[in-house]
DNA sequence: GTCGTCAGTCTGAAAAAGGAACTAAGTTGA
DNA sequence: TCAACTTAGTTCCTTTTTCAGACTGACGAC
């Protein structure tokens, strides 16, 4: 597997990785779901290198997950605003916040509490079936090849 | 940020990413998930170097994601099986996997399908409110701090 | 006793990340 | 009007990671 083909591995999860797959990028989107847009705001939140954040920042407006949007004239200024396609990457957050919740927390408690705004309660996500709507659990998936798969990869 | 302290952050999407935040973690983790569980059947599927791959496999161990288990006495051979703790990894991938699937996606449709083996049926993961059981969409969580936050992170 | 398998380790070259200073365009304030 | 500040980057050099591939060691099969 080579890192500039990887998005046309037929594998959804490697084509997900090619994109959002380091470090970096993830603790970003972090921020934009906080609602963080600017480049200071970035940057002073994660002390990631100006150098760093400026690439990873290029790469999620090449891949449209990000728009840069101008929010001034002059100086010409531009915030950095999830897309739709930004948006869905929610649930992959969450997913991990909630495993870090679950296995990676101390005595003091979690670091955040996320509040659903339609009922008003604190929750937790849970995965489901879209079918059947049960809890999802590994064991309970057969994979078949489905028609995009080339070879015996996933 | 500095990655040696990253799991000592008081966020949990940091710990995780501390954890699983690099692609061929994910990648060997899919893997699991396939059933894979040897060194040479990781190494062929993946074809990651051997280096890497030692070292991932062992950082996983070291988190509790991976057990290494003798299948053979002699010669003394191991395989690497998912711990309860990385089994329930198992949402993020989904949820990687379902992101690849709607926005990565060409013209030969999807590398795998998956079947719910409880309802029978093909399926997609969709993320809902532990409480109310609604699909979960960004704009509608709120974030709170909770016990464990420190400072003006997530 | 040589070939093959499995689970790694070692090594030197290439690529990526880190750290810090620098640029550029405008704004504020004295 | 000139110095200091803000924002969004870029440039340069060092350190760390990753890559590619050879090598090791224990065994089994032919």
């Amino acid at each position: 597997m080579k890192w500039d083909t990887l998005e046309e591995e037929p594998c959804s999860l490697a084509r997900t990785v090619a994109v959002i797959g380091d470090r970096w990028t993830l603790l970003i989107l972090r921020e934009c779901f906080l609602r963080v847009r600017r480049f200071e705001a970035f940057q002073s939140a994660l002390q990631i290198t100006r150098h760093l954040l400026s690439e990873r920042l290029k790469k999620l407006v090449r891949f449209g997950i990000l728009r840069r949007v101008p929010y001034s004239e002059a100086p010409k200024r531009y915030e950095y605003i999830l897309t739709q396609k930004g948006l869905d990457l929610y649930p992959i957050i969450m997913a991990m916040v909630h495993w870090g919740d679950t296995h990676m927390g101390d005595e003091r408690g979690r670091p955040l509490l996320h509040e659903h705004k339609s009922c008003g309660k604190l929750f937790d996500p849970v995965m489901v079936c879209s079918e059947c709507g049960e809890v999802l659990h590994a064991k309970q998936v057969h994979v078949h090849a489905g028609p995009g798969r080339r070879e015996a990869v996933g």
